[in-house]
RNA sequence: GGGCGGCUAGCUCAGUUGGUUAGAGCGCCUGCCUUACAAGCAGGAAGUCGGGGGUUCGAGUCCCUCGCUGCCCACCA
């Protein structure tokens, strides 16, 4: 029986069901369309950031999911060409560092194993464990396209970043030289700026005698003290440098030192570079070892002495530190500096040292032959294309952040010596030392016809290819005639949903290379394209960051993980989504807090009670033959003039709502859209709405049938578009529900293919909102009242009600929703209270229960005293700003208009409440 | 050293171009097992909007300044 829901809502009893029939049935998938371009249908399609496929789900996926999720069933049900690709990112160092540490518990090393045979493990380990994230998604009910799951190691795409090397290689914007890099000696590669994190390090300066020597080459006796932060890279100092025009050492001009522990006679140079205050003024150069003394080896003509291996090590450069660890080697150096009686000094000193981002070992400054991006041409239109407004970002801030650093960008290292990842489509000849780029494997040298040429061993860097995901994923570079539907269909994607901790790892990757590479693909009809059109999404969605509820970063070190699939298993999927979207305010991290997700799971009952309280009812009108048609559902429910109040009203009150999902929803305002759902919902159709229908749903004999049969009617039609209104908030128990409303026979295979509900401008503004509004606060008046003076929950009591004349016609229509509500036994219009009853006074009314009080006179009057004084403060600030002839001459008429109205009411209240501390003799 | 946020009820957060009496959820207090729901219902208390100054008829909202706090970027040995 599809309408025998359980009494209680057990998530775990639905969800599982539901995602797993979503993907089986390919409900979300997106064939590549054949119709022709976008005109046909509008579309709606985002690239899933592809998490590591080392990955397990956390709460910052589910967070990004969730948002990106309701975004797309939300388009999906606007009727959209919607697509959502997912996917998996083979992460380069992430992944070789997991399977290495595999292969060293096996008691094996990855270097034993040799390329070939580590590459075909790691491809194993990806078979076998690569999923773990997209399982978890599904089971989360992720709406993307399955048929559509890629990897970044895929022929297809490997193709793409062979092209995409290639192609800016011939342009010229790829080169190979020895530049100074950031290197991991644990990872033994090097790595990009960005994957460096820098971190406060207590550490020291040490000064450094170094003798000044003559012309002879012998001491004069004289010394120049240099500062350092790292001794050890002294091994490979060259020269010291001064500011030219430091007076302390003019008289060294020209002079040269001699370098301790290694006596080599290095020069004296000046540069401007030289910071006078700093240190001693005097600055050892290394140009191996650090990019501003490589700058100022270029600049002089300096040689670079490289004294560290690749694991950072001491070089037989070094002398007779060769074999040392670089932090062993500076306690040897400054030990034996001391010793010599070079060490000027030891001073404490703060400064920021650079980590491996992804081992968090020191990372070396070294000189390094890598491959570079000549970034700025790519760069420039990247800005442009900001600027220009082609892209648009949410918030807006992060587009200032954006520009910041793409304005300030340095070339981009790509290579890295790793094993797992795209190989660089290089090779070395080692007959004329030249290097063949190629698309197809090169079998010999293009410059000198050898085939003694040896393919590059170095990978390109992670973000190299996830960079192109957005051409490459729609087939780029293979754009022919007959293979573009995808292409003219999808690019540019419509929306990014990302964090901005990928902003310049990804983010700004993606649309320099987007928008240089899909230049080249002319529009569907041959035009040429556009900047606008070559951008690989039209806005970027920036979300913040899931905290945990003491608003303390998540992290393993500190074990405040939450993990989503347990909380999901506590909870269930739609009260963790529904936290996460009534949260998600743009700009503002999340403390993720599961006293918020209990309240949420309270929700999800709520609407599961609700439906069965609708079930109960149309059940019972089977019994005596009124049938709800469900062919008439699906749509947005309109009542009509003659319909009774309640009805009029939440009919409103539900397209109100609807106009507000859809604009907050279109302006990413997640937290909105949730709560206006919530406040409907409960606060309006639960609270109120069922609560008045039950008067009318009398399915005794003698009963109004037709009644009924409308009452009924407009309670189903609402419900039936809340469900969809809450869909892609909450898509597992609507899915649920739905299904239970249409009796196992529904319009569609899921709610996910069915219309979302949009507003009647005109349903919207109702006049029944303000008479409910009346009927509402009488109510509650009437409640309060009770309270006061302790009349029991269950007895009905009389009221006198002094009204308006205008107003009585919609209490007295509606009477019977005001006895029922605040339990009263009769209502009596009378023109003005009787004395001694308990009453409260609004703008609008007077009403009083008839009841022998039983209250508390000196609280009462405390009360009373607490609001005259309120209404006496409004008064005067109405009167006082009235009277100020600025006030009435400047501000708008409906202003002050409203103002005077205000005053009046409170005027016209306070009056009342005088009266009623003069009635209590207070 | 630059740049960007945040500071509103006990907690977590909203508050649109300045406009009438600053809101929500949770928590708290009180009373109810009223047959959809105690994961519930009803009523209630609670904020000098970080401090100071300014602009304005009018400031939580705009400007200046100070404080606290978080983040990003940067080659100072």
């Amino acid at each position: 029986m599809p309408h025998d829901l359980p009494k209680a809502y057990d998530p775990t009893a639905i969800e599982d069901h539901w995602a797993e029939y979503w993907v089986r049935e390919k409900l979300f998938s997106q064939p590549t369309p054949k119709d022709g371009g976008p005109e046909s249908q509008p579309s709606f399609d985002i690239l899933l950031p592809p998490p590591n496929v080392t990955g397990n789900l956390h709460m910052g996926h589910m967070f990004e999911h969730t948002e990106s999720d309701i975004l797309m069933r939300w388009h999906r049900m606007r009727g959209e060409r919607v697509l959502w690709i997912p996917g998996t990112d083979h992460a380069g160092i992430a992944t070789q560092m997991l399977v290495e540490r595999q292969v060293v518990s096996e008691g094996s090393t990855r270097q034993q194993m040799g390329r070939d045979a580590f590459i075909k493990r790691v491809w194993e380990w990806r078979e076998h464990y690569g999923g773990t994230i997209l399982s978890q998604m599904k089971r989360l009910g992720a709406s993307v396209d399955w048929d559509r799951e890629y990897f970044t190691m895929d022929e297809r795409l490997s193709v793409a970043v062979r092209e995409a090397f290639v192609k800016l290689y011939e342009q010229g914007l790829i080169y190979r030289g020895a530049y100074i890099v950031n290197w991991c000696p644990r990872c033994q590669t090097a790595i990009s700026d960005l994957e460096v994190v820098y971190d406060e390090h207590k550490g020291h300066l040490w000064e450094i005698r170094y003798p000044v020597i003559g012309e002879d080459g012998k001491d004069t006796g004289e010394s120049l003290t240099v500062a350092t932060t790292r001794p050890e890279t002294m091994l490979g100092d060259v020269a010291v440098a001064i500011h030219p025009d430091d007076e302390r050492y003019t008289h060294l001009h020209g002079k040269k030192l001699r370098l301790p522990l290694m006596d080599r006679e290095i020069p004296i140079i000046t540069d401007d570079w030289v910071s006078r205050e700093f240190g001693t003024g005097a600055v050892k150069v290394t140009p191996a070892h650090d990019p501003n003394d490589f700058a100022l080896g270029q600049r002089h003509n300096l040689p670079s002495i490289d004294v560290m291996d690749d694991t950072a090590h001491i070089n037989e450069q070094g002398g007779k530190y060769k074999g040392f660890e670089r932090f062993v080697a500076r306690k040897e150096v400054v030990a034996d500096l001391e010793a010599q009686g070079l060490l000027a000094g030891i001073k404490d000193h703060v400064n920021n040292v650079g980590h491996c981002d992804r081992c968090k070992t020191i990372v070396e400054p070294r000189l390094s032959l890598q491959w570079f991006v000549k970034i700025q041409p790519l760069s420039d239109k990247a800005i442009a294309a900001v600027k220009e407004g082609h892209i648009k970002f949410t918030p807006e801030m992060y587009a200032k952040t954006y520009l910041n650093w793409m304005e300030n960008i340095h070339d981009w290292c790509i290579s890295r010596q790793l094993w797992w990842g795209h190989r660089i489509p290089a090779w070395h000849c080692s007959v004329c030392h030249k290097t063949t780029v190629s698309r197809e494997d090169a079998t010999k040298c293009a410059h000198c016809g050898s085939e003694k040429i040896e393919q590059s061993t170095d990978v390109l860097d992670t973000w190299f290819s996830s960079g192109l995901l957005p051409v490459s994923v729609f087939g780029w570079p293979n754009i022919a005639v007959e293979n573009r539907a995808d292409f003219d269909a999808f690019y540019p994607t419509s929306l990014l949903v990302t964090g901005f901790d990928i902003l310049f790892f990804w983010v700004a990757r993606m649309i320099m290379m987007g928008c240089w590479f899909s230049l080249d693909v002319p529009m569907a009809d041959e035009s040429p394209r556009s900047l606008a059109e070559s951008v690989p999404f039209r806005e970027v969605y920036i979300h913040a960051l899931v905290r945990d509820a003491n608003r303390e970063k998540m992290s393993k070190t500190k074990g405040n993980v939450i993990d989503p699939i347990e909380i999901v298993k506590q909870y269930g999927t739609d009260a963790v989504r529904f936290t996460l979207a009534s949260m998600a305010s743009p700009g503002t991290d999340i403390a993720f807090n599961v006293a918020r997700t209990e309240g949420y799971r309270a929700f999800a009952n709520k609407i599961w009670n609700a439906a069965r309280f609708l079930f109960m009812n149309i059940d019972r009108a089977a019994e005596v033959g009124i049938t709800i048609d469900t062919a008439a559902l699906g749509t947005m429910p309109i009542a009509d003039s003659g319909a009774p109040l309640e009805s009029r009203w939440i009919v409103a009150e539900l397209h109100a709502t609807a106009d507000k999902v859809n604009e907050a929803l279109a302006n990413y305002r997640f937290d909105d859209a949730a709560n206006a759902i919530y406040q409907f919902f409960w606060g309006g159709f639960c609270d109120w709405y069922l609560e008045i229908v039950k008067l009318s749903l009398d399915f005794n004999e003698g009963a109004d049938k037709t009644r009924t049969e409308l009452s009924l009617k407009t309670l189903v039609g609402v419900f039936e578009a809340s469900l969809r209104l809450l869909s892609p908030f909450m898509p597992f128990l609507t899915e649920e529900v739905w299904h239970a409303v249409y009796d196992g026979k529904p319009p569609a295979k899921s709610i996910a293919l069915t219309r979302f509900p949009q507003a009647d401008n005109n349903a919207k503004q109702s006049d029944a909102i303000k008479k409910m509004g009346l009927l509402q606060s009488l109510i509650v008046e009437v409640r309060a009242l009770r309270k006061e003076i302790g009349v029991e929950e269950k007895a009905a009591v009389p009221i006198e009600l002094r009204i308006d004349e205008d107003l009585k016609a919609t209490i007295r229509d509606s009477h019977a929703i005001v006895e029922r509500l605040a339990r009263v036994s009769e209502l009596r219009f009378v023109p003005r209270i009787s004395a001694g009853l308990a009453r409260h006074a609004t703008a609008q009314f007077d009403v009083a229960v008839v009841y022998e009080r039983k209250i508390d006179v000196a609280a009462e009057c405390e009360k009373l005293n607490k609001e005259i004084a309120k209404q006496e403060k409004n008064v005067a600030n109405a009167d006082r700003q009235l009277g100020n002839p600025a006030f009435t001459a400047k501000a708008p008429a409906h202003i002050v208009e409203g103002l005077k109205k205000q005053r009046d009411e409170a005027q016209h209240l306070l009056d009342k409440l005088r009266a009623d501390r003069e009635s209590l003799a207070c």
